[in-house]
DNA sequence: TCGAAGACTTGGTTAAAAAAAT
DNA sequence: ATTTTTTTAACCAAGTCTTCGA
């Protein structure tokens, strides 16, 4: 099974030892931590986690589809090797390993080397009913424009994609990708939408679908309406509410209105009172705002996805992707034309461009500040010192309870953790307390007194706490909203995080330091001129500032008690339309890399051979940030965690092994462990090399650059690229590409399936690695150990849910009991079809004796059950490790699936959850031939 | 040119809510 | 009606990258 390809793995197990943290490593980063100057700490990291090849489930077949390690290892252009055809690649390698597997080595864990196996990913791996189609990709090639054939595609394509097979193939994504893309496209730089207010932006036309189709759809789901509502967050009736409120109260007045609605420019003014028209999903967002209005959710919601005639709704929107786009442009507001038809249509709003005016993101803006958590309520358990109870202040209480609370957590254990604690703790106390011995403390009455507490709370009555929950909310509302520009938004974080106890990850030095009580003397507030002074909540206390900055997006900051240059901000949710810009910004940046990427790929494998030894550097950095998706790495300050990224690593993170492998071993952003072996391209191996030689253990491989050199020579190539940008770029190009080479009719759980196949590739590939790490390591090795075992060695104990094998087996035995009741049935079939009785069933009554063709139904009926059951197992034992909820979130483009949802008629709904509904509201009005 | 600020995105962890099982 | 499991959302640490200032 496990698609991992063997072949590398040889390498080695030197890491068995290594197995007990990640941390492992940095030893040689630390110490060394040559370069004096600057660079001192390293940072950055990207991490990748340590992929295993990529686990595969059950089914071998996956293997070279899912494409174990993305980057592994990339082939020189020209090998593209089999792709797609050979394909069985082996999926001995698996067993390979796991024959060693007795101890945890890394080794197993390192993901092995996909050669190109990918092939085999072909079909096998797909699920049932949807098997990719290989042929397809010859098919798209019908643009030329960059591709090459397809084999060379994968040369030329992006490294990652190239790079393992198996997991991102690339043949696949890139080619296909490119070619079409380009041309369809298009629009995104138009759209882009800088230009235009978001607002505007988000309304255009959803509706493709819309119109009548909605009906079916819904089916699964609910009505439309439903969901839309629930969108919106109307959906609560809170918060429904509370947006009056705001209206009412504060603001309401004024701005609210007026923004929306008349700001809307000329066009669009009708968004907002569109209710009629259908707002779409865009209108959702701002919907709150909204919600006051009524606006029939449902049909502002509409969106497409729910079409229901296919070929109907297909076609409708065919057409339209590029006339609306058109459409749109000229009429930002109206676009009716569609609307009109199925109703769907959003109205665009216009707001004044955000983007215009230069680096300046609003124009007014309205909010009431913070919360601030309640004052510290002692509960006067006393812990022991020495044996003997001891009286604590109500300050000094509050630490020691910060402190007893975290007993089971693994800070406790930490030296690290407790002696900052103690420190900071003693500073509390006093110089003369009697505590001067953390050895002599007892915090355990504190700890069972909050474990009570718990208790306590748990045993309250449903509600007691819908009570509790009522007066938390009635008391946050009114911090909840912010009005910009006239438009009601969401406030992301407007409570002040509350004191204790810093929990740093990885090593961190300043794991365990008090974090101190934030106060309104600590806060600076942002708001438009003239706008209304947030009233300070706590009496007698006033704001640090008030500010009028309006080329940022912050509502109020302060600084980081922990590290005081530091800021935390308070920003609006990631639904609001100042987020959803930036959002489809990225995104249409990180499009426009496809235009530049083959050239940019061609200067930097230019380099790998220049004589300037800088040039080189930045070559092979760029190599790896493509192909291995790595962070870029910026400097870091010796009181973080010793996390390093691209340009930060050490010679000793990276090992050479003959004839073009290299190994990485570091750990990355958040203290996750990368652990990697690549077959590079020769050049890029000679390189590495040379930029070792010569060097100690914790000096830095790329010694001749940083971030900033980097990403200015990047800009060099592409306007506003930077390397995180090819994360991105690489990350949504995939998704496109086998979400277009992959699915297949199929009914739409199939259809969800392929895309959460799709989904969790990508992912893979720049996420949730340390996850995957295990789920790849115990699937593929058929690991013997337990999942806490693992969890251990990766530092990661959360990642496969406890109860996942014993939900598997329960699937397994209910599976199990379909079948054995299928094997009856098919046995009253015959019987009854040679008209003899049916005998007795299991208690021991007579059967009722049925027509052959009513069993025949029953039969089918339950092959159905079986079925789906099969694919739901198989969907749970792929997925379980990968959190693809929070992963969708940064590195896909969501028109891609937008568009992917109302091509197939899949309901947005059930790839999206609520919050990414609200917050990708831009996206939904995307044609649905959009190719990223 | 460079380091420090500053602003914002990314992403793991954990708490809370919702759904499913009992 | 509970309890358990899963999903979603909140929280906040840790990155990236831009801008500032000398």
């Amino acid at each position: 099974m496990a698609v991992v390809n063997p072949t590398n793995l040889a390498i080695d197990d030197d890491d068995d030892d290594t197995p007990i943290s990640f941390k492992r490593t940095s030893n040689s980063t630390k110490t060394a931590r040559p370069t004096p100057s600057k660079h001192e700490g390293s940072s950055g990291g990207n991490g990748a986690p340590v992929r295993i090849p990529k686990p595969v489930s059950p089914n071998p077949q996956k293997n070279g589809a899912t494409g174990a390690s993305r980057p592994l290892h990339m082939k020189p252009p020209s090998s593209s090797p089999n792709h797609r055809p050979s394909g069985s690649g082996q999926p001995n390698s698996l067993a390979q390993h796991s024959s060693k597997a007795n101890s945890i080595d890394m080794s197993k864990l390192k993901r092995p080397l996909v050669k190109d196996e990918r092939s085999d990913d072909s079909d096998d791996e797909v699920p049932i009913g949807l098997r990719r189609k290989v042929e397809e990709k010859k098919l798209k090639g019908v643009d030329t424009r960059v591709q090459k054939t397809d084999d060379s595609d994968d040369d030329d394509k992006p490294l990652g994609l190239k790079i393992n097979s198996s997991r991102m193939s690339s043949n696949r994504v890139n080619k296909p990708v490119l070619q079409r893309t380009v041309p369809k496209v298009e629009q995104p730089d138009e759209d882009s939408d800088d230009d235009k207010p978001l607002a505007s932006r988000l309304p255009s036309n959803a509706g493709p679908k819309s119109g009548g189709d909605v009906s079916e759809d819904s089916e699964d789901e609910k009505p439309l309406a439903a969901r839309f509502s629930k969108v919106a967050g109307s959906g609560n009736p809170k918060i429904a509410s509370s947006s009056k409120g705001l209206t009412s109260d504060t603001n309401g007045q004024q701005s609210l209105g007026k923004r929306p609605l008349d700001n809307s420019n000329q066009t669009s003014s009708a968004l907002k009172k569109a209710k009629p028209s259908n707002v779409s999903a865009s209108a959702i967002v701002r919907r709150e705002i909204k919600t006051d209005d009524n606006t029939p959710l449902a049909q502002r919601l509409k969106m497409g996805e729910s079409s229901k005639g296919k070929s109907s709704a297909k076609s409708v929107f065919k057409k339209s992707p590029a006339s609306v786009k058109k459409d749109i442009k000229k009429m930002k507001g109206k676009g009716k034309l569609k609307k009109n038809m199925k109703n769907s249509q959003f109205s665009k709003i216009m707001k004044v461009p955000p983007g215009s005016g230069g680096g300046k993101k609003w124009t007014t803006l309205e909010h009431n500040g913070v919360i601030f958590p309640p004052p510290y309520k002692p509960h006067g358990v006393k812990m022991l010192y020495n044996g003997k109870p001891i009286d604590l202040t109500p300050e000094q209480e509050e630490v020691a309870t910060m402190f007893a609370v975290m007993k089971d957590t693994d800070y406790a254990a930490k030296p690290t953790f407790i002696d900052n604690f103690f420190t900071d703790w003693r500073k509390v106390l006093g110089k003369n307390h009697i505590i001067k011995n953390f050895e002599l403390c007892d915090f355990t009455p504190i700890y069972e007194w909050h474990l009570r507490e718990k208790e306590r709370k748990k045993q309250m009555t449903t509600e007691e706490k819908k009570t509790l929950r009522e007066d938390k909310l009635k008391q946050e509302e009114k911090y909840m909203w912010a009005v910009v520009d006239g438009v009601k938004e969401k406030v992301g974080n407007f409570r002040v995080e509350p004191p204790g106890l810093f929990r740093g990850r990885g090593e961190h030095p300043k794991m365990g330091k008090l974090k101190r009580r934030i106060l309104p003397s600590d806060i600076t507030i942002n708001i438009g001129k003239g706008a209304p002074v947030p009233e300070c909540p706590i009496p007698g206390e006033s704001w640090k500032e008030v500010k009028h900055d309006n080329t940022v997006t912050w509502l109020a900051f302060w600084n980081d008690p922990i590290n005081p240059k530091d800021f935390k901000y308070v920003f609006l949710a990631a639904s609001s339309s100042l987020k959803g810009q930036s959002d489809k910004e990225k995104y249409e940046k990180s499009r426009k890399l496809k235009g530049h990427i083959q050239r940019i790929r061609e200067n930097y494998t230019k380099d790998f051979k220049n004589k300037d030894v800088t040039r080189r550097q930045i070559a092979v950095a760029t190599y790896l940030i493509d192909k291995l998706a790595l962070r870029a790495g910026n400097e870091k300050d010796d009181d973080e965690a010793d996390t390093v990224g691209c340009c930060t690593l050490k010679v000793d993170n990276v090992t050479c092994m003959p004839p073009n492998q290299i190994q990485f071993d570091f750990l990355g952003k958040d203290s996750i462990r990368y652990f990697n072996t690549v077959e590079v391209e020769e050049l890029v191996y000679k390189a590495i090399e040379g930029f070792r030689a010569g060097k100690k253990p914790g000096q830095d491989l790329f010694d001749k650059i940083d971030t900033s050199r980097l990403n200015a020579h990047l800009k060099d190539l592409m306007p506003g690229l930077t390397a995180k940008v090819f994360r991105t770029y690489n990350a949504s190009i995939t998704l496109d590409g086998i979400l277009h080479e992959e699915t297949e009719d199929g009914t739409v759980l199939e259809k969800i399936a392929v895309y959460q196949r799709a989904n969790k590739e990508v992912l893979s590939f720049t996420i949730g690695e340390n996850q995957l790490l295990v789920s790849s390591f115990i699937l593929t090795l058929g690991c013997p150990f337990s999942y806490t075992q693992v969890a251990i060695i990766c530092n990661h104990q959360r990642s496969v849910s406890k109860s996942h094998e014993s939900q598997m087996t329960r699937m397994n035995e209910k599976i199990d009991e379909l079948k054995s009741q299928m094997e009856e049935l098919k046995a009253d079939l015959n019987k009854a079809k040679k008209g003899k009785p049916l005998g007795y069933d299991s208690e021991g009554k007579p059967k009722r004796n049925l027509a052959p063709e009513a069993i025949q139904k029953k039969v089918a009926t339950l092959e159905g059950k079986i079925e789906k059951m099969e694919m739901d197992k198989r969907i749970k034992e792929d997925l379980k490790t990968v959190a693809l909820g929070t992963s969708k979130i940064n590195y896909l483009d969501p028109r891609i699936t937008v568009a992917w949802c109302k091509r197939h008629e899949v309901p947005i709904e059930k790839i999206f959850n609520k919050s990414l509904l609200a917050k990708f509201v831009w996206a939904m009005d995307v044609d649905p031939e959009f190719r990223f």
